[in-house]
DNA sequence: AAGTGGATCAACCGCGTTAAG
DNA sequence: GCTTAACGCGGTTGATCCACT
């Protein structure tokens, strides 16, 4: 595929940095005989010296583009092909409200998924739950029925619960989140907006009594449904509180689900702002403190590393909650 | 069967970091 | 200590696939 832009419709002069002399770069996707090049190369020299590569006249392409097939394409082991199955999907989202958008740091977390494939597979769900949302948002009587089929069908089944914020994409995040448990580390003093949801979503919010933070957990795996959980205290919830017994980010999420506001981020045609479900109400409140989840977390050791993280990884409940919606036949 | 739009994926670009000279 | 090439990473783009109408 994609062999029509071969040749010289995508080759022209390029000076890179670490390409000082410009000659012809090629570019596009990659030959069969480029690959054998690039293994042969790696073979000799192991993964690096890259740009040696070009030097010696083996291929045309620059340094970048060699790391970057070899890293993506042709390193041994990867899953190539392979749909992110259902724990890895977790796991990325997971990782990715703790650690933000660093993808390669992710990707050491799953074996055999590359920066670029948890990347791609992020971008792909924030678009595809924000086309569930946008639709969402502009409720007729005939569209229910379809918007919560398409929402259990792509959200709720496919992956267990809806939305990591990214409570932790920049590096400010990610200190804040590692600070002991405490209100006055919330970096966001907005209040949280929190409005009316959909019936259909509301009436599957119903236990507000379970607090979110489990002392402990097995990872990858789901919980009973009504374990009971400790009791934290919370300021003054508003018309519509989340359900404790949820992850954070899930609370975070369907806290702001009604939110005209949070739709708006989606609406938004620029991208970033997609990327980031990710507003700036509600994280405040539920993010950083995550912290105080359990022991483990948030008293000065809270570096997730991958053997770490198997001890360290939140009950995925959200939906189980889900059970008591309404089929789409039962809506009028 | 054709058109359309979303999903997926490969690759490029820009920028920050690191290391060597 | 400075410069610069090389590397690594995250964001973005664009082509193809595929399901649906």
């Amino acid at each position: 595929m994609m062999m029509m832009i071969e040749g010289g419709k995508r080759r022209r002069m390029v000076a890179y940095s670490d390409d000082e002399i410009e000659e012809e770069i090629k570019k596009g996707p990659w030959k069969a005989e480029e690959d054998e090049v690039l293994i042969n190369h790696v073979q000799k020299y192991g993964p690096r010296d890259w740009s040696s590569i070009r030097s010696k006249g083996l291929l045309r392409r620059t340094g970048k583009s060699c790391r970057l097939r070899w890293v993506n394409k042709l390193r041994p082991n990867l899953k190539n092909g392979m749909k992110f199955s259902a724990e890895e999907e977790r796991t990325v989202i997971d990782l990715q409200a703790r650690f933000g958008n660093k993808w390669a740091r992710i990707a050491t977390y799953l074996p055999g998924r590359t920066d670029n494939d948890v990347k791609n597979f992020w971008s792909s769900r924030q678009k595809r739950l924000a086309r569930i949302l946008q639709s969402s948002s502009v409720p007729s009587s005939s569209k229910p029925p379809k918007i919560i089929e398409e929402a259990q069908a792509s959200v709720f089944h496919d992956v267990p619960f809806v939305e990591a914020p990214k409570f932790s994409s920049s590096t400010e995040d990610q200190e804040s989140a590692t600070k002991p448990c405490s209100s006055s580390h919330i970096s966001n003093p907005e209040p949280i907006k929190m409005v009316p949801l959909p019936e259909i979503l509301y009436t599957s919010l119903h236990n507000y009594e379970h607090c979110p933070f489990q002392p402990d957990y097995t990872p990858l795996e789901k919980k009973p449904l009504s374990e009971p959980q400790p009791h934290l205290s919370f300021p003054p919830m508003p018309l519509l509180q989340p359900d404790f017994s949820l992850p954070l980010e899930s609370q975070d999420f369907v806290t702001r689900l009604g939110d005209p506001n949070f739709l708006d981020v989606f609406g938004n045609s620029n991208e970033s702002a997609l990327g980031a479900a990710q507003l700036p109400i509600g994280p405040s409140f539920f993010g950083p403190d995550r912290s105080c989840e359990s022991g483990g977390r948030g008293e000065g050791h809270d570096e997730v590393t991958p053997d770490s993280f198997i001890d360290d990884f939140p009950p995925i409940d959200m939906f189980d909650h889900i059970e008591s919606l309404p089929s789409p036949s039962e809506w009028s």
